[in-house]
DNA sequence: GAGCAGACCGACCAATCTGGTCTGTCCACC
DNA sequence: GGTGGACAGACCAGATTGGTCGGTCTGCTC
């Protein structure tokens, strides 16, 4: 029981960490901030990961290793509504889970003004999408950027208020909604939970 | 043509200012970062708004006059899509105009997670929609906060990609499917455009 | 063309904040 | 009763902070 307590701690400061690293950036996100949103002393955060930057580099590979879990999971759907579909719902599981790493891989396309950006991960998840920032056609690109800024902001208020599953479905809905495609309920592909 | 130049500048300080308070918070926000986005020495910034805080009690003031002229312009239609998809367009076209402000008036909705909220002027937009984060159920409230927040976003990007005409309607659609009125399209309540 | 005001900048300052270290303390387990 | 892991308080040198001071440059007015 003291190993996986262990890493249940760290999981938790990562997340809190990439929570505040992607509303604030790196830079502007100090030690002791970190430290204060985990409960911990400066001290007590460094004796768990040794410096800032080891902080960082273990949110960036966290956030790496979900990013390749989702599009893992929807990899091999062919594009359209369906894909759509399982993917949000794989992204929405994982992020009710890790909403901070989700929130840091979303910055980059979530925050596509702005020149400070992290060199985080989104690629990953637009991937999913099938989305190409550069590329994309606005009508597309408009709706999923929308429905990825709404399913971040969701779910670490969800996860904030203890609402992980009251409000799962609502964010689901929501999400897909945003991306556009008119169908009447019934026709909707069914799709499975996921762990997260 | 002087006088509309200062207040050209100013306003390019004070929607610049309010995205950075926006993202970072006050605090984490310095002159100097402002005086960058601006394109101004720190020195140059701090002659046209004696302090920071003086810059900070522009913002909000600026912001909290928006905020009254959105819901100024909804306020007398009665809840349902129509009213929604009304607030939809003035608030696109606020944020198109001034994309920080928005979004830092947003920051408090969009923000229900951390406890370092700016105490901004979010009540007036959610009025609009006749929302109360206390009281409102979660399906509607969901819906609104992931609205909103990809409103936010998507203005954001717009602007910085100097896309606000061609992105317009599909921001607006975006939101507007977000909030999930279920319609056939041709039954969809019209709204002209309304000027920002 | 002298004078003036407004927009702006570089150098500077005291105070605070930064990442990080050192020296503990507490406590579970052997 | 010793050992090691999980933490905290005090501390440090250097960076960052908000803000001031003196100055330059432009455009305008008389």
């Amino acid at each position: 029981m003291t190993r996986p307590f262990r890493q249940q701690v760290d999981e938790g400061i990562l997340d809190r960490a990439a929570a505040l690293f992607a509303r604030r950036g790196f830079a502007k996100t100090s030690v002791q901030d970190v430290a204060d949103a985990v409960g911990l002393s400066k001290t007590g955060l460094l004796h768990h990961y040794p410096s800032k930057d080891a902080l960082h580099e273990a949110v960036l590979a966290q956030a790496d290793t979900l990013g390749a879990r989702v599009l893992d999971q929807v990899g091999d759907l062919p594009p359209g509504p369906a894909r759509d579909r399982r993917a949000l719902e794989v992204l929405v599981d994982v992020a009710l889970a890790h909403p901070g790493l989700v929130a840091l891989m979303l910055a980059p396309a979530t925050q596509l003004h702005a020149r400070d950006p992290e060199p985080a991960v989104a690629d990953l998840v637009l991937q999913a999408f099938g989305v190409d920032p550069e590329t994309t056609e606005p009508p597309r690109l408009v709706r999923v950027i929308g429905a990825l800024s709404a399913l971040a902001v969701l779910t670490l208020a969800a996860h904030a208020r203890d609402r992980t599953t009251a409000w799962r479905q609502h964010i689901v809905a929501t999400c897909f909604d945003a991306l556009g495609h008119r169908r009447p309920d019934a026709v909707l592909p069914h799709s499975d939970q996921v762990e997260a």
